[in-house]
DNA sequence: CAGTGGTCTAGACCACTGG
DNA sequence: CAGTGGTCTAGACCACTGG
């Protein structure tokens, strides 16, 4: 057990000094970090090319590690809509439209590995930031999971929340398609805007940590006031180098 | 010169490993193989965890490393327009539709780090997959970098590669946002779609492995022939820890 | 040039898989 | 239980920064 928790334990402490030293602070060398938190140097530097991706550190090699003025996150994080709006700094609210259960139809039930016709609960929200229409949003959820939930749960925090908290479900990552769409005359309306608006179109499906299909989740975002910032890296591997007979 | 150059003649020894096995094959067992590349098992490990990471791999504690029948990206990675087709199995190709020098706008110039006014290379082209319009995107360079850049060399081939082989420019990585929006009149003709389509609105900021800002792009996609697939995993360090008090 | 992060090594032990 | 990937260590040397 000891060493399943090293770098977990490790983390935690280093995001204490992250936080003791604020923006810009320099963090001791790695030399003495890794002697004082008695770790190996290379399970310390782990710790810290995570927090990097993060975004919560910077390195530069020769002058130090320091404290992100402005974390930038490196790494496309997977995050309910309430942690992504706490992220940009708007606070979140929603307001319930519909609560229902229903069966699963075809696709869905192959995006959640569930038989077709199955149970689902299907939770359909208009999400608000600070008090504003941002997004409308339907997420699916396996019955046979969350059979207890209820309507009233929902009405405050996130529904990842819930899920660790009430279910012992925990997501690990998400695989998300990003498209573009134009609104229908209903959707406009509840989003405020006029109808056959642009919209960003985002379908997710969230696995947990158990490698289980959890969440099957539809949301529309008004064009007007979201945007997917990415960054992305170059990696190996120009696809002519591997033509490259 | 030696250790620089050890994980990249690495990764190019796995990755023909790689394309010998074929879909599904194992690889041999780290042990082995590190003997056999002559490397630390730790040094095979982090190449095989890009690898992995890149989508052409998967590991399996206790079962063993294979190569993954169908790669799926886990992170995303700059493409140029080119390399992103070929990636989806389509034949890339474009249309120069225009190629001249401007002077950076205020926006453009905080960009790429230039003072506004500053000489730019504008290159528009609609770009096609398997001979369909699939985006138009104009792409600002400044000047002073690609001054011989000639409108003949365009024709074929991708820009990032132009940039490598003949001005020894190698990116590194980009920011980019993505946007929803509708397509102009003239837009939209252009794309062969109706006025007003929706389309995907793509910007980016390439920056070199010098860490020098390159590129500034806006790329419009058709709404109905290009999404983005993205994974996203869940970090550590949900907000509620932090603000535990 | 002293000090920093970056790479690499050889080896120990842990945790999981799959017969 | 043999074999695999996962974690961690202590230490050497490289590459870069910034006076």
């Amino acid at each position: 057990m000891e060493r399943a928790n090293k770098r977990a334990q490790l983390k935690h402490n280093l995001l204490s000094l992250i936080r003791q030293g604020g923006d810009g602070a320099q963090l001791p060398p790695e030399r003495e970090l890794s002697e004082r938190l008695d770790v190996a140097r290379e399970t310390l530097r782990r710790c810290l090319r995570e927090l990097e991706l993060e975004g919560l550190l910077e390195r530069r090699q020769g002058a130090g590690t320091f404290v992100s003025g402005q974390p930038v996150i490196k790494q496309p994080q997977l995050l309910s809509f309430s942690e992504d709006m706490q992220a940009r700094g708007l606070t979140p609210s929603s307001e319930v439209l519909s609560f229902r259960t229903t069966g699963a139809t075809a696709k869905i039930a192959q995006k959640l590995q569930l038989p077709p016709g199955a149970p689902l609960l299907e939770i359909r929200r208009l999400r608000m930031a600070n008090d504003e229409p941002m997004a409308l949003e339907t997420v699916y959820l396996s019955k046979a999971l969350v059979a207890e939930l209820e309507l009233s749960q929902l009405t405050s925090g996130s529904l990842y929340g819930l899920l660790h908290s009430h279910f012992g479900i925990q997501l690990r990552s998400a695989a998300q398609t990003i498209q573009s769409t134009v609104l229908t005359e209903e959707e406009a309306e509840i989003l405020e805007v006029p109808p056959f608006s642009p919209s960003l179109l985002v379908t997710r499906v969230a696995v947990s940590t158990q490698g289980q299909a959890i969440e099957y989740a539809k949301s529309l975002y008004r064009a007007d006031r979201y945007r997917f910032e990415v960054n992305v890296e170059r990696l190996s591997v120009p696809a002519d180098d591997v033509s490259t007979k």
